[in-house]
DNA sequence: CTGCATCCGCCTCGATACTG
DNA sequence: CAGTATCGAGGCGGATGCAG
């Protein structure tokens, strides 16, 4: 019945009212690459209670940060200009992360753990790594498919902006999955490397790849 | 013994793991307004345990977020460069935690509530206002008195940092509570009136403070 | 079949008491 | 002052049930 809440008179507080909450801010993630159905919302959170995410969902709608499309059997959720804003904190947020996954990375190679993986995140981790201020003039359209899930980046006005799906007229498109994108990612495999192994595949326009792989770190 | 974790290769679910649990980020921003002690940092969170207290500053300084100063009676915890990178996405985050605090303040008003107000937070809420671009050229140090605690803003090369305690040579001063300064920047009070009312005065090079004033939104 | 509501065991949280 | 120990309450995680 009632909501915890740190009943402060601060701004910050306020917000980690909000999106504090465990679980709050990996749903704005699956939401941050478009509308997504109730199930999947569920799908990328592996763990969360079902009421969990419907009382999540109720407040974030109830906040103004998220809202419901359609009413009966197609009903979907995004986000509303305010949980739109989150976007670039949660990009931040994203690079901040990064200071641990190696640490996480190598508790994998350990072998005692296997951390769930979703291209879908992948997404939002290029988004990212995109560095908008090498991007000046550049524009341009990368499609991706990852482990079999495509999604596209459209590239412009220094900008870096990634869509599910496939993309009308892209200018490259790159096949890959996501370790690989990680490894290459984090340096630890070079794209070459990564080709010769038949690990990537790279279609189209080249050039336009080799001058859109500097745009990210 | 099991940190309860989100298990996801994903860097936004890393920080999540560190910094999405409850407390952990208002610890955070404790620490942002400079090193605190153990007893500093528990005035700043009323409701928390001493134990969880205690679990946080163990996670934050085993993950190299906060690291601990001093050994014995005088040890105080401040942040590394790692949890320094906070700073910005704090600010951002403040910023938008003011779609809501309107809300809230109406609740406030409804007189159901009493929420608690520290002059430290208004230190970040007052970084988190400052508009870099509006600065260009600008430096100064104003100081700040509010209900009684002194901090000083440093304003230079398009930053702004508040500082605790009084300044060496202020440009200007300032003397006000929280709730007058938090009407004004919410539009609520003018500057003239607030004066008037005597809730704040100013001390000082008037025409620095008239020039400051507009660099905060 | 999707979108939730309900129920229950468990673990985290919040408060108090206690120790170096 | 800086934590540790303890314990009740409640949010969380998982399974199940039900309605549109």
């Amino acid at each position: 019945m009632s909501k915890r809440s740190y009943n402060q008179a601060c701004s910050l507080a306020f917000a980690m009212d909000l999106i504090g909450e465990r679980w709050t801010w990996l749903i704005v993630r699956g939401l941050l690459t478009g509308p997504k159905r109730y199930g999947e919302l569920l799908e990328q959170l592996p763990g969360i209670g079902t009421n969990l995410l419907s009382d999540r969902m109720k407040t974030l709608v109830e906040h103004g940060i998220a809202e419901k499309s359609g009413k009966g059997r197609q009903s979907a959720y995004s986000l509303t200009a305010t949980g739109e804003e989150l976007r670039s904190i949660t990009h931040q947020l994203i690079r901040w992360g990064r200071h641990f996954d190696t640490a996480e990375a190598g508790r994998e190679s350990n072998g005692n753990e296997s951390l769930m993986s979703m291209p879908e995140w992948d997404m939002l981790a290029l988004e990212a790594a995109f560095v908008a201020e090498k991007a000046d003039g550049v524009q341009a359209v990368m499609q991706l498919t990852l482990s079999g899930f495509t999604f596209h980046l459209v590239i412009r006005n220094n900008s870096c902006r990634a869509i599910c799906g496939t993309a009308v007229e892209p200018d490259v498109c790159v096949t890959t999955d996501s370790a690989t994108l990680i490894d290459i990612g984090g340096k630890r495999t070079s794209l070459e490397t990564a080709e010769e192994k038949v690990k990537l595949k790279i279609e189209g326009d080249r050039s336009v790849f080799n001058q859109l792989f500097q745009l990210f770190d």
